[in-house]
DNA sequence: CAGGTGCATGGTC
DNA sequence: GGACCATGCACCT
C-alpha cells in the first residue's frame, strides 16, 4: 500500500481536521476520499480508525448518531470514515454491523426487502416516465418490475453526510447497492486481508449469503419478495467496498488498488471473477424461479444448473476501472453504480444508431416494457450530458431484443466506435442512468485481464494479440468503418480461440505484421517465437489461424533466414544486431534474440563485426525478397552496405502490397507504410467490408456481390500485374543482356527489392505510377486498366460503389473462390503457368547473374505464412510451391502445403 | 433514392 | 438444441 500522492497527501498534518498532529513519516491510510486517495492519518488517528474507535474517538459531539434498533449500540451515522458500520432497516432506524451480520446468519427471517429498495430506486430513476412507466406490471414483459415507494428519496451525498445519514443514500439505490455489493461483497470477503480491518471495525464481516434478489418471473405481479436479510449484507458488503466512487468509506486499500489497476469493485472482481449483483440478481428476475429461501453464497460462476444460463455472461458484467468512474462521477459526489458494459458491435456504433442490448442486462436493468415501442430512457454520458434513447425490443423467436434507439449522437459525441465499450451504470443520487464508454483499448485490456482469468486457466494474455484480421476493419451498414472492430473481434475471438487452443504450445502462424497494429510486437514476440530444437512442428488451423504447435513451448530466438547453399546443404543466415552483417550458420542452430558476430563460433574467420560479409549484394538481396517487414528494418542496413540491388520481386510482393496498401497506402504514397493500414470512415477496402469471422452469408463463385466482385476484380488485377512484371522482368533481363537500356530508366524498371521495406523509396511509386505507353516494358502492363498499377487500392472511389456493408460473406471462402478461380486461369496461361515461381526464382530485378543462396528462402521465425483473409499469400505461396497446392485453393491447406514446400527446401 | 424501421437470418455460445 | 445477438434486408416513408 503505497502512499497516494495528492491531496490527502499534500499536508503532513493529520487529515483528521480534529487531529493537528504531525502524521508519521509514513502516513497510515485512512478511508478513502472521494478523490481515490486516501485519507492519510497520523499514527493515533490511524489506529483509533482501524480499531473502529475514529467516530467514538472524534465525532463524539458530532450528529449522526444514532442507535441501533438490535442491540441499542450506538453507532455514527454521519460520516465517510461510519458509513460501513451501519445498516438499514426498511422498517426504519438502523442497525450495526454487528447486529446486522447476525440477521444474516440467521437466514431470511430479516424484514429486508431488497425488492423494495430495488423498486424504490428504479421509480426514482424512471418516474419521469410513469405514462409508459414500467411499473405497469401486467404483462410488462418477462421481468416484473414494480414500483415500490422510495423509502428514501432523499440521498445525501455521501461525502457530506453529517446530519443525514449516509444509508439512506444506500437504501434509495437498493438496486445500485445491490449490484455493487454483489459485485463488491463475494469479492471483497474472499480477500481476507483486506477484509481484516473491515472486519474489526465491524466485529465482524457479513457472510456473503442470501444476495439474490428473488422475482417471480412471470405475471410480475406477484413478485414474491423475499424477505431476507440482503440489504444487510448489501451495506455490509458494500462498506467492505473499498471504492470511493461508490460512496464508500473504506479505510482499506487491496494491493490492486495499491498498484494503481483497480481500486474499484469492477477491478476486484477481476483476480476472483465474481459476477457482478446485477448478474445474481438478473439471474433470478430472469428465472423468476428463485427458492425464497435460497439464500446461498455464489461465487459469481455460472450456476451449474439450467439456471445459469441466465446469468448474464460474464462479457457484460461491469469492469469499470477508476477512471471511468472518475469518468462519469466527477468530482461530484454522487454514488456510481455500474450496472453492465458492453463492447459495440459495427452495428451498434454504425449509423443506424441501434444499440442492442444484452437481452439479461435490459431487463434487469432497464425499466420493463410490454409494447415494442419501448419507452424513453434518459441517460447520462459521462460528460454529463442527457440524451433520450429510445428502449424498446422486437420480437426475435419468441424472445426480444432489445435494443437502445437514437444513441447515434451520443456515441458520435463520445467519439466511440464499434469495439468500444459502452458502460451503463446509475447514478445516485437521483438514479440516473449513466452510459460510459472505454475505448477499445482499455477495454481490451480489461477484457483481457478479466477473461485472462475467467478462462479456464489459460491466460488469453497473448491470444490477445491475435488480432482477427477479418476483424481488422469492417464496415457497418452504414459505411462507418468499425476500426476499432479489432478490440472487439479480439476479443470475442480470443474467447473462441482460447477454448479451443488447448494445452499444447502453440505459435499462431500469422506473418503478415501488416495485418496488425502491433506489428512490433509480432515481429518481436511472433517472430521471435521459433520452434524448439529438433521439434517439428505440427500445423493446426484454428478459426483460420494456423498455429504450430508443439509438444514443448517455442522458445526465443533469433530470426534468421534459413536457406540451402550451392551445395545443397541446409544453412541459416543470421544477421548480426551491431554490424548488420548477415553470417552463415548451421541450419539446426538457434540464435538468441540478440545475436552478434561475436558469437558466431560456427565460423570463426567471421566471429567479429570487422569481418567482411560473405554474403554478396546480390545474394543478399536473394535472400531479402519476402518483404518481411520485420527483416526489411536491418536488411536494409546490411543493404546499405552494398549496392542497392533489386531484390526478388513478384507477385506476392505486389499482392502484398496491394493488400498492404489498402485504401491509401499504396507504394505511391511518400507515407507508404508496410503496415495495414488504419481503415478511416469510408474506407471500403477489402479488408475492411470483409464481414466478422464466420459472418454473412456464404459466396458462390458465380456470385456477383460487391464482396466477389471486388475480390475478383483485384484478382484480376493482380493477375494483369503479374503480367505486366512478367513481362518487365523479361523485358530487363533482355535489355541488360543487351546492355542497351538507359543509365537513368535502369532503375525506374528494377522492381523495388522488397517493396514492403523499401516502398518509402521513389522507385516503387515511379512502378506504380509509370506505365508509359512507350515504354516498350510497358506494352503488356497497358492491358491493365489501371496500367500497371496496383489497383486494389488505389482507386478507392470505385470502391466507393461498393456498399460495405451491405454485403458479407466468409472472406476466407470468397478468397479461396477466387484463388481457386485465379489459379484455374492461371493454369491456362502460356506464360502464367510458371510465372509466380519464376518471378519469384529468376531474380530479374536483381539481377540475374546474381548467385542464388537458395530458392527457398524463409524467414526463420518470421515466416510468410498465408494468412486467410489475404488469398494473395494464398496465390504466392501456393503458385510458388506446386500446382497441387495451386489447385488445393484453400488458404489453410495451403499454408500447410508451404510448410510442406519448405520442408523439402530444407 | 435515401434513410429509417421492423423483422429475419444465421452464427455463436 | 435453444437462446442470444449481430447484422442483413425488405419494406416503408
Amino acid at each position: 500500500m503505497t502512499s497516494t500522492p495528492g491531496a490527502a497527501s499534500s499536508s503532513k498534518i493529520c487529515f483528521n481536521s480534529d487531529c493537528k498532529d504531525l502524521k508519521s513519516e509514513i502516513p497510515r491510510k485512512g478511508w478513502r476520499l472521494r478523490t481515490g486517495e486516501f485519507a492519510e492519518l497520523c499514527d493515533r488517528c490511524a489506529f483509533a480508525f482501524e480499531e473502529g474507535r475514529f467516530c467514538d474517538t472524534f465525532h463524539l459531539n458530532a450528529s449522526g448518531w444514532r442507535t441501533c434498533e438490535s442491540c441499542g449500540k450506538r453507532v455514527h451515522c454521519g460520516c465517510i470514515v461510519s458509513v460501513h458500520a451501519f445498516t438499514l432497516l426498511d422498517a426504519g432506524g438502523i442497525e450495526c454491523v454487528a447486529c446486522a451480520r447476525k440477521n444474516v446468519v440467521m437466514g431470511s427471517s430479516s424484514s429486508w426487502s431488497p425488492s423494495l429498495i430495488f423498486h424504490s430506486s428504479l421509480s426514482e430513476r424512471f418516474k419521469e416516465y410513469s405514462a409508459k412507466g414500467w411499473t405497469q406490471l401486467a404483462g410488462s414483459g418477462p421481468v416484473p418490475w414494480r414500483q415500490a415507494p422510495s423509502l428514501f428519496n432523499s440521498p445525501v451525498p455521501q461525502p457530506e453526510l453529517h446530519s443525514r445519514v449516509p444509508y439512506e443514500v444506500d437504501l434509495s439505490t437498493g438496486i445500485d447497492r445491490l449490484n455493487v455489493c454483489d459485485r463488491l461483497s463475494t469479492p471483497s470477503l474472499e480477500k481476507k486481508k483486506v477484509e481484516d480491518f473491515s472486519e474489526r471495525l465491524m466485529n465482524g464481516t457479513l457472510k456473503p449469503g442470501t444476495r439474490d434478489i428473488h422475482e417471480k418471473g412471470n405475471a410480475g405481479i406477484n413478485c414474491e419478495e423475499q424477505r431476507n436479510p440482503c440489504l444487510t449484507k448489501f451495506q455490509s458488503s458494500l462498506k467492505e467496498e473499498p471504492n470511493p466512487q461508490f460512496g464508500l468509506a473504506v479505510p482499506y486499500t487491496s494491493p490492486d488498488e495499491a498498484n494503481g489497476q483497480n481500486g474499484v469493485s469492477g477491478t476486484h472482481l477481476r483476480p476472483n471473477p465474481q459476477p457482478p449483483l446485477a448478474k445474481q440478481f438478473h439471474s433470478n428476475l430472469q428465472n423468476g424461479t428463485d427458492s425464497s429461501g435460497e439464500t446461498q453464497i455464489r461465487n459469481g460462476r455460472p450456476r451449474p444448473d439450467g439456471r445459469g444460463k441466465n446469468n448474464l455472461f460474464p462479457r457484460y458484467w461491469p469492469r469499470f476501472t477508476d477512471q471511468d468512474l472518475q469518468q462519469i462521477t466527477g468530482d461530484s459526489n454522487s454514488v456510481i453504480t455500474p450496472l453492465f458494459e458492453k463492447m459495440l458491435s459495427a452495428s451498434d456504433a454504425g449509423r443506424i444508431g441501434r444499440l442492442v442490448l444484452p437481452k439479461k442486462c435490459a431487463e434487469a436493468h432497464f425499466p420493463p416494457i410490454s409494447q415494442p415501442e419501448g419507452l424513453p430512457l434518459k441517460v447520462q454520458d459521462s460528460k454529463g450530458k442527457e440524451w433520450i434513447f429510445q428502449f424498446r425490443f422486437w420480437p426475435n423467436n419468441n424472445s426480444r431484443m432489445y435494443v437502445l434507439e437514437g444513441v447515434t449522437p451520443c456515441i458520435q459525441n463520445m467519439q466511440v466506435q464499434a469495439g468500444d465499450v459502452v458502460t451503463f451504470s446509475r447514478l445516485e443520487p437521483g438514479g440516473k442512468l449513466v452510459m460510459g464508454f472505454r475505448k477499445a483499448s482499455t477495454a481490451s485490456a480489461s477484457d483481457q485481464d478479466n477473461e485472462a482469468k475467467n478462462s479456464n486457466g489459460v491466460s488469453m494474455h497473448g491470444d490477445a494479440e491475435m488480432a482477427d484480421p477479418t476483424s481488422w476493419s469492417k464496415v457497418d451498414k452504414s459505411g462507418y468503418i468499425a476500426k476499432e472492430a479489432l478490440g472487439a473481434k479480439v476479443a470475442v475471438s480470443r474467447k473462441r480461440k482460447n477454448s479451443m487452443l488447448g494445452s499444447k504450445s502453440k505459435r499462431l502462424r500469422i506473418d503478415n505484421e501488416d495485418l496488425i497494429e502491433l506489428k512490433l510486437t509480432w515481429e518481436e514476440a511472433q517472430g521471435l517465437l521459433r520452434p524448439p530444437p529438433n521439434h517439428v512442428a505440427s500445423v493446426v488451423v484454428i478459426e483460420g489461424f494456423e498455429f504450430e504447435e508443439y509438444e514443448d513451448a517455442p522458445i526465443l530466438g533469433k530470426p534468421t533466414i534459413f536457406a540451402t547453399d550451392n551445395m545443397g546443404e541446409k544453412i541459416q543466415w543470421a544477421q548480426c544486431e551491431d554490424c548488420f552483417k548477415w553470417r552463415r550458420l548451421p541450419s539446426n542452430v538457434l540464435l538468441p534474440s540478440k545475436w552478434t558476430c561475436s558469437s558466431n563460433s560456427w565460423d570463426p574467420e567471421r566471429s567479429s563485426c570487422s569481418a567482411i560479409q560473405e554474403l554478396t549484394a546480390e545474394q543478399l538481396e536473394n535472400l531479402l525478397p519476402q518483404c518481411n517487414p520485420a527483416a526489411s528494418k536491418k536488411m536494409k542496413a546490411a543493404k546499405q552496405e552494398t549496392e542497392n540491388v533489386d531484390a526478388l520481386e513478384g507477385l506476392d510482393t505486389l499482392a502484398n502490397l496491394a493488400i498492404l496498401g489498402e485504401g491509401e497506402s499504396l507504394p505511391t504514397s511518400s507515407q507508404a507504410t508496410t503496415k495495414h493500414p488504419r481503415h478511416r470512415p469510408g474506407c471500403s477496402c477489402i479488408v475492411c467490408i470483409q464481414p466478422p469471422s464466420g459472418k454473412g452469408p456464404k459466396h458462390k463463385q458465380t456470385c456477383t456481390c460487391n464482396v466477389c466482385e471486388t475480390v475478383k476484380r483485384r484478382f484480376r488485377t493482380l493477375m494483369m500485374r503479374r503480367e505486366k512484371k512478367q513481362s518487365q522482368k523479361e523485358a530487363e533481363t533482355t535489355s541488360k543482356k543487351q546492355q542497351t537500356s538507359l543509365p537513368d530508366k535502369v532503375p525506374d524498371d528494377d522492381p523495388p527489392p522488397c517493396t514492403n521495406a523499401e516502398n518509402s523509396s521513389p522507385k516503387p511509386i515511379k512502378i506504380a505510377s509509370e506505365g508509359s505507353e512507350d515504354d516498350p516494358n510497358r506494352v503488356k502492363s497497358s492491358i491493365s486498366p489501371f496500367k500497371g498499377q496496383i489497383d486494389l487500392n488505389i482507386q478507392p472511389e470505385r470502391e466507393e460503389e461498393l456498399s460495405p456493408g451491405s454485403d458479407s460473406g466468409s472472406m476466407m471462402r470468397l478468397l479461396q473462390d477466387a484463388t481457386d478461380k485465379y489459379l484455374r486461369q492461371q493454369s491456362t496461361l502460356t506464360s502464367g503457368g510458371n510465372s509466380i515461381s519464376e518471378v519469384s526464382q529468376t531474380q530479374p530485378g536483381g539481377g540475374p547473374e546474381g548467385e542464388k543462396i537458395g530458392n527457398s528462402v524463409n524467414l526463420g521465425a518470421s515466416h510468410q505464412d498465408i494468412d486467410r483473409d489475404h488469398p494473395v499469400f494464398s496465390i504466392k505461396t501456393s503458385a510458388s510451391t506446386s500446382a497441387t497446392v495451386k489447385n488445393s485453393g484453400k488458404a489453410k491447406s495451403l499454408t500447410i502445403s508451404k510448410i510442406q514446400v519448405r520442408n523439402i527446401l530444407y
